[in-house]
RNA sequence: GGGGUCGUAGUUUAGCUUGGUAGAAUGCACGGCUUGGGACCGUGAGGCCCCAGGUUCAAAUCCUGGCGACCCCA
């Protein structure tokens, strides 16, 4: 029988823990959210509202067409999304005069909306984003949220400076701001630094945050682009400096997606299902009564004394008191779901008033009533602290260093991305890409520096480079 | 973009080779009995067999095209 691939695997825990559907609705590269997966992307969304207000930036939001000659203005950037872009052509049975783009991103519009509320240098820097669904026609293999032609949830945002200078800080800014929100969220990356022919379109430095998942496959999960004035140029985006001469606007812009969502629930899933930390599950805690007919009132009563306690301390807490089902099922279905902590309740612990709690890891514990928050809140720590990092050190554990190009393949065929020393010629980085097929050379690490020698030339250098295949 | 595998009930699927309009499990609804890790018994609903053509007296089954899913390769 062939191995289950990790798409299917992950198709399976959406399906199971009712977070996503995939390849029902009959258009293709299109997911629905059902209702707790939902609620898992909010929760997501609030973390990236969050770091994002912070830090200074203004949510808005602008219209998802955009008229063909806008799009087009900048050539390198419809160039690199002609052929994934969705066209509006008519309105009911009248042909359009100009045509309308369903937004692939919207660098565009974007400049062309803030150029003309910003005049002068005091106006800057401008810090907007905006949380939106962006289309694009995939022609390759589509995938359950990760890659899909309605991306539902694409926070893309774009600064605007007076300076390359300072565009250079807000890149940094925005780097930082990543990093606290893939921190926050428990996924690990690393962040390469993208070479030349592999940049976004009208880009001149593109910085991406990638993941590696199982197995051994990159995705990207963000991305920040300086721009320069590639967009403020063809738009005539200028403001007047302080000494009263005109520049071009100097713009930045960067996203996430729902590759966050999904990168989540592939790092975070055993056998049985999804497992969420505590700080992102929406439900934190389950309450599992068990009951009998003759105490079926006093369990009632109990489960319900421990669930408003819970409540009252902030803890999202359910109780699950449906009497169709049995409390094993319930145990199953809660932990395909991913909720990190259950409370059992029965006549045992009635009795005693104590509490079973058991944690999606399957440790399980009776304690007394009165200790249910010293246990809960240590039981919840220490879930949140031994997943997050347990999750880091796999997903490090999946690089592998490597000093002779020889040696690349072997590295990425046993489900590993390869990292070494490389110099900035490009041709060394376009070699090694070459060198394995199927793979990547996803770029530059963005921070860090080891003294060595180029894998490919030998000449003398700090930079480190990735070489992995692809989602 | 190229190649492979596949598409039957909400889900997982049998049937396809060798044509005769479909069976199961699970889920769902109702009733009963139950409840400490996916209980059990009974009853019932649920299928344009992905779509469109073609071959045939007859197509889930054979042929062609399309749409969609998964995998591998560029």
């Amino acid at each position: 029988m062939e191995e289950e691939s990790l798409i299917e695997r992950f198709d399976k825990i959406l399906t199971s823990a009712k977070i996503y559907e995939y390849g029902k609705y009959p258009v293709k590269g299109c997911g629905i959210w059902l209702p707790y997966g939902f609620e898992i992307r909010q929760r997501v969304i609030e973390i990236i509202r969050e770091v994002l207000y912070k830090t200074g930036h203004k949510e808005v939001l602008l219209p998802m067409l955009i008229p063909k000659d806008m799009l087009e203005k900048e050539a390198k950037h419809i160039a690199g999304f002609l052929e994934q872009v969705y066209w509006v052509t008519k309105g009911g049975t009248t042909k359009l005069d100009i045509e309308l783009a369903l937004r692939p991103t919207s660098e565009t519009a974007m400049t062309y909306v803030f150029k003309d509320r910003i005049s002068s240098y005091r106006d800057l820097p401008l810090k907007v984003f905006q949380i939106v669904s962006i289309f694009r026609y995939e022609t390759e293999a589509t995938r359950p949220m990760i890659r899909v032609r309605e991306v539902t949830t694409f926070k893309e945002a774009f600064t605007f400076h007076e300076s390359r200078e300072d565009a250079l800080l807000q890149f940094e800014e925005a780097y930082n701001a990543y990093k606290e929100i893939f921190d926050r969220l428990g996924i690990p990356y690393i962040t390469p630094e993208r070479p030349a022919w592999d940049r976004f379109p009208g880009a001149e430095i593109t910085v991406t945050f990638d993941t590696i998942l199982p197995d051994g496959k990159t995705l990207q999960i963000g991305s920040v682009h300086y721009l320069g004035q590639s967009f403020s140029k063809v738009f005539d985006a200028k403001f007047m400096k302080k000494n009263g001469e005109y520049d071009w606007l100097y713009m930045l812009s960067y996203g996430i997606s729902e590759r966050a969502v999904a990168s989540l629930i592939i790092h975070y899933a055993d056998d049985t299902g999804a497992i969420l930390l505590p700080s992102i599950a929406p439900i934190q805690i389950v309450i599992v009564p068990i009951y009998y007919e003759y105490n079926k009132a006093e369990i009632s009563k109990y489960a319900n004394e421990i669930k408003e306690i819970l409540e009252i301390a902030g803890y999202k807490v359910i109780l699950d008191d449906d009497p169709d089902k049995t409390p094993g099922e319930k145990f199953y279905e809660w932990e395909r779901a991913g909720i990190p902590i259950r409370i059992e309740v029965g006549p045992k612990e009635l009795k005693e008033r104590k509490v079973t709690i058991a944690t999606r890891l399957r440790n399980k514990s009776v304690i007394e009533l009165d200790a249910l928050f010293k246990s809960l809140k240590s039981a919840l720590i220490e879930m949140e602290t031994k997943l997050r990092e347990k999750i880091r050190n796999e997903m490090f554990s999946r690089i592998e260093r490597v000093k002779k190009v020889s040696d690349l393949e072997n590295i990425i065929n046993s489900g590993k991305v390869a990292m070494f020393n490389i110099c900035s010629n490009e041709e060394c980085g376009m070699h090694v890409e070459e060198s394995v097929k199927g793979t990547r050379f996803i770029g530059y690490d963005a921070k860090q520096r080891i003294k060595g020698f180029c894998i490919v030339c030998s000449k003398e250098t700090e930079k480190i480079g990735y070489l992995a295949k692809k989602y």
